[in-house]
DNA sequence: GATGAATGAGGCTTCATTCAT
DNA sequence: GATGAATGAAGCCTCATTCAT
């Protein structure tokens, strides 16, 4: 993996740039509004591209997902996607940087509300659900190809989020022991990974559009992982 | 496999022939007996490149694994895994039938005991564990890679399997709501789910040899699935 | 062929396309003439390419021919074969199929003239020429791979031309004895494969442009075959 | 094809050590007796090995046919007929010697019987014709692949035979011709082109054993080469 | 923005050959 | 004489990527 020599302004610069596209353009009032149809319409188009290849990077793995494949899906053919990209890899990144931006939203709101312990590990589980709602490819992707690319230097965010990730979930469960909330026999370590891949391993089965909401899945993971599946005696 | 006439034909017979070949090795005597050790070397040559495989494939996922990667970690070249095996997919395959036939012994043990619900789920979920200890390349093989295989005629196996496992415990787990031994209130398929991947999953961290036994952490996942992690209140 | 989803498909269209194309292309007007030339440049590349390749085939053999040595005559890659075909054998097969598609163009049209035999003959046998003229390359592949080919599956239409060769040119003989054209003492069978092999065979030292025309070649060819080379005593 | 360093003597020796084995054992009297039960029966292995290459060969292409293939056919693995002989195209190169060295012995001595022109053409014809139905295989392998062999070193052999072959041929033909035996309207070079062929190719339908011994079939194509196939008017 | 054609690296596999046993 | 295991070169093919149009 040679560090790229070519600019490849177009692709790259056009993604950062679309985020300040809306504040730039003739010094508007509303910002919301006329200004920005071409660099937006322009980000819809990388968007809708960047939803096609999660979706088949999700359905037959990374390494097995051609180029090809992904342009198939777009309607295109494979050369072209270059125009928006500048590697199948830069799909990937993007693909995972957006999930694992938009899920620390959400962590951050929750761990930031000052809750007990359960009320926090209710609210990261459902919030988790919801992500698995919204990005189910993405988690899926994350799922399946995080160890394999946190070695690489393009990718050390993900093992950031990793620790940033086992620590909050570490700090929910020692807290509910020390408040007697959660059993005091359990190995925590333990304990961690039994809920965390009781949650996202749900994204290899998960079908949005379901039976069930994302929040009455979270409810009912939260009554076994709480309460266990055997009746109180 | 029609098409094929290498020696991987002997090799194939020699892999089915080891069993009684062990099974003669206690009986002292000599009735033809100097044929095996060539036999049995075969035999243990392949199953140590079976094995360095799973590591690998486990490792970096069957799609990365690059032939030429197996063979450096064999110590030989790329080209001579081709005198013990037909194909990298049918190394693949081989080490997946192995495990699953191994999982079935044992499983299909504990179903045959006529044990009641509970200690069914406590017996399936031991055993599983003891799976993942003795195969632990395996079934994170079979956890990443099953859903791209199950679709080629080949790995079939793999949904007949999958069926026989679903099957097994759903009707476990309904035994035991009808027993009252289980909570009554459970979606019985996303029970079914939960325990299944929350035992499974465990492949991808888990390092024989740790501190715990197989048991041991079985205990533990169990108390976690039958009782929560909540204090009783 | 269901596997591939490749431009093949594209490129396969295409070369149906091209007859039309070309028949279009002197009603001069304009009704949407303008995407045929990308359409033809493709056609005539494929051409080219796969004209280089029975070039090679016939000098080398189809099997010791690389595919790598193709694309050294043709002044590319290796990999960029794979653009416009889909395989080695397919080069093959569409150059077998172009040729035997002609020559049953040029036959049918003999056989349907409703000649007597000694005529028919004659135009079965100038015709043939004919062909190895056009198609020298290709007639010498079939000469030397067919025997092997037809046991494939893919190339059943070598058989099924075969059949059809062998009826055309056995009931001309028939005819032909039947009517007192022919020697009444010949082995037909024989006499078939005398007459099919001396014209084919051709082939294998045939050089297009050189002294004698197809034409003339056929003359001389049927004086020897139908009056022999002995003196008349 | 780097010259060989390695001595090989083993096989190479034997093969040549054979013929003189018969003289050399004891200094005995009925020299074809007693002494050469060894050197005979690997010679005899050794020619039955080759027997079954050559029909390999004949059958499926020398390209296309491995080691292994051969090996099969004689029950053996592919490693041990290096015990035997120096090479796969060491093979080749033995099996066409000898078919060449027996045909010339026959050739030679109908040329030297100072026959007029059609009787040497005639003996001509029918020798060849015992030669295919005795090396049946040899000339099916020596026409398909001779064309490409001859460029190698190994193989000038074959030119050189070829030479002579196309020499005898076309004296005889003009012998013929000068005499007012053959038809003096004749292209001389075409003519012997034609009779070659038409003499050879029968290699690729004769099969031993069959209905028509070698002189019979001869003589039907003698008839049909010198008469022609349509009736005299 | 997209296409069509090509590149170049690398992947899986085959095969003639070697050699210790 | 033969086997079993391995080598190393080469073959076919795939694929991410480039670039002129």
């Amino acid at each position: 993996m040679p560090t790229k020599k070519k600019p490849q302004v177009t692709a790259a610069k056009k993604a950062r740039a679309s985020a300040e596209t809306n504040a730039r353009a003739s010094a508007g009032k509303k910002p919301a509004a006329e200004k920005k149809p071409a660099a937006t319409a322009a980000q819809a188009r990388r968007r809708e591209l960047l939803g096609t290849a999660a979706e088949v990077f999700a359905e037959q793995g990374y390494n097995a997902t051609t180029v090809r494949k992904i342009a198939d899906h777009a309607g295109m053919l494979a050369g072209s996607l270059y125009y928006h990209f500048d590697s199948k890899e830069s799909m990937l990144e993007e693909i995972l940087r957006t999930f694992l931006d938009e899920l620390w939203d959400g962590y951050d709101t929750v761990l930031a509300a000052g809750h007990g312990p359960r009320e926090t590990l209710e609210a990261l589980v459902t919030e988790s659900f919801r992500e698995i709602d919204r990005h189910r490819a993405a988690v899926a992707i994350y799922q399946k190809e995080s160890r394999q690319l946190v070695a690489q230097e393009r990718f050390t965010f993900l093992a950031d989020s990793q620790r940033k990730f086992e620590k909050a979930w570490l700090s929910t469960l020692e807290r509910g022991v020390a408040a007697r909330v959660f059993r005091y026999d359990l190995d925590v370590r333990l304990t961690y990974r039994f809920v965390r891949d009781t949650v996202w391993v749900a994204a290899s089965w998960y079908r949005p559009g379901g039976l069930h909401s994302p929040e009455e899945i979270a409810r009912q993971y939260l009554s076994m992982v709480l309460d266990g599946i055997a009746v109180r005696t």
